[in-house]
DNA sequence: TAGTTTTAAGTTTTT
DNA sequence: CTTAAAACTA
């Protein structure tokens, strides 16, 4: 290797690493097992391309699948090259929003359009199939969206693969006349309208390759159909791609991720060059052991062998446990006794319960809240499914959207102003006429009953009343479809509140048990005069005297979040584009302390990209996870989210299997789950009474059930009091002492470094660290065993 | 038509 | 068991 010193933050990587950043010219396909330092790569190429190659940061389009992962890519990168900042980072679904917003003219929509959700698109499609019962109409709006995500149109041969039934086609074709109608889009037009349009309007195709020179993709093998055509027409000839992804933590299938879409990039994009990142850094060797065995029974894969760089470390301790209940008290318990035998701080946030669905949050929270052990839960934020919430946005949405005949329905007689169903399906069907449902309803008005008629109208006017509250927007002449439409970005409206106070926070707290709405910053007057004078608040307010809920208090949440964003039109579409986007509350809801320092509650899906020291997989039951219902390509699929979820843990890893589980109220009994089977034996510590029939030794464990201690409380009564006693023969050995230029560490308080230097003093041996958040570092070598974990260096 | 009571149904996973 | 949908009454 050539003599020349590289900069400190290429430092941080490793010989494949580093010839990912620094490859150029043909596409490339980086394959990254689970914890091989990936968005690594992504973000120091990003800076390497602005600081080394001179590239413009705003020719950079980086695209991610989820929000979280848009936003701490951002963040690592400027840590790396502030002007980083400047390059456009988005997920697909809000880069799509962002294209359609000043390019969606080619496609005769409006940039004013709302996002519907798969709510509003089942309510649209109720409609439509008004005879079907609701199940009937989720399973058609499901369809639409897979289709949607298979690139699919009514009018495509293919769609017979989606659901072959000539009606399914007809009301298809139906409802995009309908949706068309209202101005809106749903999610799947966020990708599929792009694309048509790319096709069609070579013109903004070219402005668009001017501008992109370099397009990367995170989690590439959970791009469906529709965002793999993006892509493609997305990339110019000069264009360069990265895809980055792990075929076996493709979990997405459901919603239409398609594997294909990595495996068979090399054939779309001629000239590929790939890359395999195989060293994971992240968790130690049986953990990582533990985690192949199950994905390593999958046939669709490419394959790969991920090393572990980290030596030494626990078993993964399984937990037969008796019921749900032990469950959570399991896992409490351990999370605590850490908590009590700890030095250093910031415990809690080093552990993470994950579980398959939503549902089984609850009991966690309920015994962590009994213990007083602080927790947050990922994702599931109800909020915006709560029914003030919904009414509240629908109000705002009709407000900067007089067509959207969801909005209208859902709130149009809310309070009660007499108009019934029947009423407001003939303004509906009257608005297929007029140019919005106000005129609609007008115009049928002479038809109406007083009683109706009178209800209309106060509606009307207090829609319009909310109109007049906005501002002019600071860019007048539509600011979204500005001539340059993959242009200067200058052009968009800078909705946002520049020097907004965080008045959601101090609000909140006022507004505790309060009965009236309190107004602050921004957009949130306006929001606020909206309730109140449409009578929400007051309907809402009278709810909670009755059955003691909460939901004024959650309107004014809702105020809150809207205080950062500016009184205009063009604020309110921005704030309605952020809630349908990104529903994870987390910035406003939780300070920097209170997401550090508790334990994570999350699902299986929602931990892609995260890890943490200590992970606790729960409800490892048949019918759980894997679901009874998988087979075949489902239940591998299962696999790799049981693989995604175990790869998640850095130290230590727990796996808990109750013998009867409560569904629907019923207590049953339930297997192991088989993936537990799955694992080698020796792979594991099992502690707990293992099932009859568990593993090849059946007569073994018969054995032991028949000598097993009385059932009940306690059959981990002999619980450790710290985690060491699950050490089982295994010491996390550190290796420290000798230091060498290059070797790579994690460090407790400031994560992922490399030793850029080693000397001597009168102390010992001291090295010079440089972390990838950019901070330079001088430690005593020799003092370092509990801070430091080395993992693994370069050859 | 509004509001209440009865009955049935249902739990993946998410942008 | 909890929630949503259908059925029923005022």
């Amino acid at each position: 290797m050539a003599l020349t010193v590289l900069p400190p933050y290429l430092e941080l990587l490793n010989s494949e690493q580093r010839r990912a950043v620094l490859h150029t010219g043909k596409p490339l396909l980086i394959l990254a097992g689970a914890g091989s330092g990936k968005t690594r790569v992504i973000t120091t190429k990003i800076a390497w391309l602005i600081r080394e190659q001179g590239v413009d940061p705003r020719s950079i389009l980086a695209v991610t699948f989820t929000n979280k992962a848009a936003r701490e890519m951002a963040e690592r990168a400027r840590l790396i090259d502030e002007r980083a900042g400047d390059a456009m980072l988005r997920t697909f679904h809000s880069f799509g929003a962002w294209f359609l917003r000043r390019n969606g003219k080619a496609a005769g929509l409006d940039p004013g359009f709302v996002i519907y959700d798969d709510d509003d698109a089942v309510s649209l499609l109720s409609g439509i199939m008004e005879d079907s019962s609701k199940a009937e109409v989720k399973q058609v709006a499901h369809n639409i969206s897979r289709a949607k995500d298979y690139f699919l149109s009514f009018d495509d041969a293919e769609l017979a693969l989606i659901d072959s039934r000539r009606k399914f086609r007809d009301i298809y074709a139906l409802y995009e006349e309908r949706l068309a109608h209202t101005g809106n889009v749903d999610f799947g037009d966020l990708i599929k309208k792009p694309v048509e349009i790319l096709r069609k309007e070579s013109e903004i195709a070219r402005r668009f390759h001017d501008r992109f020179k370099v397009i990367m993709v995170d989690e590439y093998q959970d791009a469906n159909v529709a965002q793999f055509e993006f892509l493609k027409e997305l990339a110019g000839p000069e264009t360069y791609i990265c895809v980055v992804g792990d075929d076996d933590q493709s979990i997405y299938r459901f919603r239409g991720a398609e594997v294909k879409n990595i495996l068979e990039f090399p054939d779309r994009f001629p000239g590929t060059e790939i890359i395999r990142l195989e060293r994971n850094y992240r968790s130690t060797a049986p953990i990582l052991r533990a985690a192949s065995s199950v994905v390593d029974r999958n046939r669709g894969r490419l394959g790969k062998t991920l090393r572990a760089e980290r030596g030494g470390g626990k078993l993964p301790v399984l937990a037969f446990l008796p019921d749900q209940d032990e469950e959570t008290a399991f896992c409490a318990q351990l999370v605590g006794n850490a908590a009590r035998t700890a030095e250093r701080g910031k415990v809690w946030s080093d552990w993470a319960i994950l579980y398959r669905t939503n549902a089984q949050s609850l009991g966690f929270e309920t015994e962590l809240l009994r213990r007083g052990i602080p927790y947050r839960v990922v994702g599931s934020l109800k909020f915006y499914e709560r029914e003030e919430i919904k009414d509240a946005l629908a109000l705002l949405s009709f407000l900067v959207n007089p067509r959207d005949e969801v909005a209208f329905r859902r709130v149009v007689n809310k309070p009660a102003r007499g108009v019934g169903s029947v009423t407001v399906d003939r303004i509906i069907e009257e608005g297929a006429e007029a140019s919005d449902l106000a005129e609609a309803a007008r115009a049928l008005s002479p038809e109406l009953s007083s009683r109706a008629k009178a209800g209309v109208e106060s509606f009307l006017k207090v829609m319009e009343e909310g109109r007049a509250l906005l501002e002019e927007d600071p860019f007048p002449n539509d600011a979204f479809d500005s001539g340059d439409g993959a242009g200067d970005e200058a052009a968009a409206p800078p909705a946002k509140v520049p020097a907004a106070v965080p008045a959601g926070k101090a609000n909140r707290k006022r507004a505790k048990n309060r009965e009236e709405l309190v107004s602050g910053e921004g957009l949130s007057v306006c929001v606020v005069c909206l309730m109140r004078s449409s009578g929400i608040a007051a309907y809402h307010q009278t709810q909670d005297e009755v059955s003691g809920n909460q939901r004024l208090n959650n309107l004014q949440e809702l105020a809150n979040a809207a205080s950062l964003y500016a009184p205009t039109r063009g604020g309110l579409l921005e704030f309605l584009e952020h809630i349908e986007l990104d529903r994870s509350l987390e910035d406003q809801a939780e300070t920097a302390e209170e997401r550090s320092n508790a334990v994570t509650l999350i699902t299986f899906h929602n931990t892609k990209g995260l890890e943490f020291r200590k992970v606790i997989m729960t409800g490892l039951e048949q019918g759980i996870f894997p679901r009874e219902d998988k087979k075949n390509e489902e239940l591998e699929e299962e696999r790799r989210l049981f693989y995604v979820g175990a790869t998640r843990a850095m130290d230590e890893l727990y796996l808990t299997s109750c013998a009867v589980r409560r569904m629907f109220g019923r207590t049953l009994p339930v297997e192991p789950s088989l993936f537990l089977r799955e694992i080698d034996k020796s792979s594991l510590r099992i502690i707990g009474e293992t099932p009859y029939g568990f593993g090849a030794a059946g007569t073994g464990a018969a054995a032991r059930r028949a000598h097993a201690p009385e059932q009940g409380k306690g059959v981990y009564g002999n619980t450790p009091r710290g985690n060491d006693a699950y050490n089982g023969g295994f010491d996390a050995h550190n290796d420290t002492g000798s230091w060498r230029r290059g070797d790579r560490l994690f460090h407790d308080d400031y994560g992922y470094g490399a030793v850029t230097e080693v000397r001597d003093s009168e102390d010992g041996p001291v090295v010079r660290v440089y972390f990838e958040t950019g901070k330079e570092l001088l430690f005593l070598g020799e003092q370092q065993g509990s801070r430091f974990t080395k993992i693994g260096k370069d050859d």
